[in-house]
DNA sequence: AATGAATGAGGGTTCATTCAT
DNA sequence: TATGAATGAACCCTCATTCAT
């Protein structure tokens, strides 16, 4: 895949370089295969490098996973749209697009499922720490736009696990080589979850007590 | 949990009660864990056996995770709702509604995500032909709705794909001892769905083509 | 070296003894290579055991030398001699020699060397609490011994620390098929040391301060 | 501990020193943790160079233990006494007490513990061969004390065995932040074994036929 | 003289799997 | 039916060693 070497400038940056190419490779695998199921031997093959070469790079196999979360949580808020002059409903939506698409972009950090006994405990604090920001960076606009009656009034928090299911699960059926373009996907799912969010529909199964 | 010798009746039914418990128990270990992040060892011990019995009961590791699949998707086509006295969008909605909540009933044999190299490759085979049964079912009630103008003009296949990451996603954050019950999810989610979907509404973010 | 199957007890009894046949062989490889110049293959290979099987026996390499290391303090407190009908002395003379004898005789537990790194912090801690008790019962031997007029007057604590060396050491050299039968060597570095340690004789070298 | 680029002499004289420093802390690490437990880096780390660096000092971390035991022998053969206007005795107390004292002294090159795998075939001849020659040393001055019936018949073999061990067990617990100082250690130790050697103190243990 | 980068070999450990009982 | 014992294969990780710079 990505190529070694092919770099030429100095120092700390080519390192640098490197390193993140190793991370978006790991994730790669950790996204197919799962934690468990990576072996270092895949990776450090993918990035035509020994698997002793990767202890160069990185602490351990648990840090390496760490670090793809950490570069990942890292995309995903700087996918959160604050431009104040919109309403929060078209941030909400421009947020997920955006999100949508930094995640199917060729050589994302993003690994989605975090399996148990994967991290140490406090990696894992710090990984659902994260998680957790982007999560309430979203609420916050679901609740802004709630109270301009652009969302219907729901449980927020139910609102976004559940929308952003749809959101996550995307990686795990998009195929580079598909018919579908990543643009196209993101403005569709975006949009799929607006209408769902949205005030004033009439509502087809009404009833439902959480959103 | 599930406990062991605590059926008295003979021969094989007693033998296929066992089987199902192992079934739900390694499902479970599965799902928190992974395929590869699962050991013999953990499973045994949820169930109070030893590793070496568990071959009595399966074939293989491999074998094991099959049969939770099989069985899953079992349950899940029997979710499918064939009233033909109702609508497409109405069966849609039982449909999705049905399925949340048999994944999130206890002892679910559902395993959701399908690590790569964690089966044969006829046995994935298979459990991908069972998976597009299921998602075949619910893209031709979906293609129903759309004839009938209550689900609004869309990439049928895109949409299926779309939402049912919403319904499989629940699985992953759902915990029994949380607020929510069950049936006020299942049936929000359902509904959130198909508002989603449905035709008519007036379209916030018009332009996404595919959904 | 000491042969596996060939015991035909039940249970326990043959597991136990297993166990045992692993500590002595273990602990004759530490002894030779050191802690970290020890492979389990070599001790596997030495008893007729896969590696893996090791595992069935032992938590650790770690734990099997903590073990080594609780065999042979057990066995060297057996040698401390505590005939309260004998004079302190002699009871000194009777503990060296038995402690001796029994660190040459075949299959002893004894590993000597503590290599740093080699023990978990508990472990160690319990190491040397061992080994301390041993060394506080020969301390309270010389102490009376001294109080006695048997012993010049010194400092025991350097007493001790001082002629363990030599006793120690004996398995440093010791070769089974030399010429000095054990028994020889027992009693010749008992004999030694206690003539070292006595009362009474003209000092040679007077001046010293510590013994 | 000891640093680097604080000598300012030139070319070869400079290289010696630097290789001199190399070889303490080599010595000191070898002794604690021993061969296989002394990794490369923690030496390099201790004098603050990178372990690729030190092949420029030697050839082999083999190499480096080989050196350290050349480098302890020669401390060990220039501690033998050979004023030959001294009782043999006087100078078996002068060599043991100069050579506790040296191999006690802060940055020694003594290792004292021979793991076997830990040197090729050919340095180990010659590692044996330079101790034999400190032995032999000993052992004639023994000799000699004995035919000046300083000390009692005995072997004289078994007898420096012995009383070496007494002398080498000595840096396993030593502190150089104990009690004890340096030289009343080598004093005292030297001593001892002095009077467990001597002639014509009464026998309180008669019967041991080596010593 | 020094080092960053890379690697092969080897060691500890886990685990699915087998088999005799 | 059930399990204790055993193992090969695979994996993570360390480390001595090399080499280009």
């Amino acid at each position: 895949m990505a190529r070694w070497k092919n770099a030429n400038m100095d120092g700390d940056a080519i390192r640098a370089l490197k390193r993140d190419v190793l991370y978006r490779e790991a994730a790669a695998s950790f996204r197919k295969n799962g934690y468990h199921g990576t072996s270092l031997d895949e990776i450090a093959a993918k990035i035509g490098l020994s698997k002793a070469t990767l202890y160069y790079y990185v602490k351990n196999k648990r840090d390496l996973l760490y670090r793809c979360h950490m570069a990942a949580s890292d995309e995903a808020m700087s996918s959160v749209c604050v431009d104040q002059s919109l309403t929060a409903f078209e941030r909400l939506y421009r947020t997920l697009k955006d999100y949508v698409r930094s995640c199917l972009a060729e050589g994302s950090y993003t690994v989605i499922i975090l399996e148990e006994k994967s991290l140490s405990k406090s990696q894992l604090q710090e990984v659902i720490k994260r998680r957790d920001q982007f999560y309430d960076a979203i609420l916050a606009i679901v609740a802004e736009a709630i109270e301009a009656k652009d969302i219907r009034p729901c449980n927020p928090k139910f609102a976004v696990l559940t929308f952003l299911g749809a959101v996550n699960w995307v990686t795990k059926w998009y195929r580079p080589d598909g018919d579908w373009p990543i643009d196209d996907i993101s403005t569709s799912v975006a949009a799929f979850v607006c209408r769902g969010l949205q005030q004033g529909a009439v509502d087809p199964f009404p009833g439902s007590s959480l959103l």
